[in-house]
DNA sequence: AGCTTAAGTAAAGTAAGCTTTACTTAATGA
DNA sequence: TCATTAAGTAAAGCTTACTTTACTTAAGCT
């Protein structure tokens, strides 16, 4: 499953370490969601897209 | 997290077999999900957002 | 050159999602 | 009354999500 995790951290000018944070999880998670290493649970995708003002659909993208 | 897959499959005469079904997962699954006894991966969200044609939102609730 | 920061990666471990098998309960109906 | 069907539940096992620790690489800066 992709993501635009990267482009929307560049908007924002923050970090994998700083996205990390605001989400509570490690960096090395942020990093392996972002490689498509695996996707995140549905809790976590749902605080990234209230982070970030957008839909669960506006962030990851079924493949 | 709550979620209105009772009601979308009540909606569409399924049982809780029907949606396994269709969704690929076993009937103990969709059991525990809609007992709330585990969230649903980010993919299977995805497809029964797909199904129903609706946003992975409309069909679960953040607590 | 040496230091710092961000990103990438890996191994070992814990926790959560999901399967299979199997038993139970309640409702329906022949 | 007996059989069937839908839902609920539980244990054991596998897979995936996530953590912690730690090492590496590349870029920017002094």
């Amino acid at each position: 499953m992709k993501n635009r995790l990267k482009v929307l951290r560049a908007e924002r000018d923050w970090t994998q370490a700083d996205l990390a944070e605001k989400l509570d999880v490690s960096r090395q998670t942020i990093n392996a969601i972002e490689k498509g290493k695996f996707d995140p649970s549905l809790p976590l995708a749902f605080k990234a897209a209230r982070l970030f003002g957008l839909t669960i659909e506006d962030i990851f993208l079924e493949e």
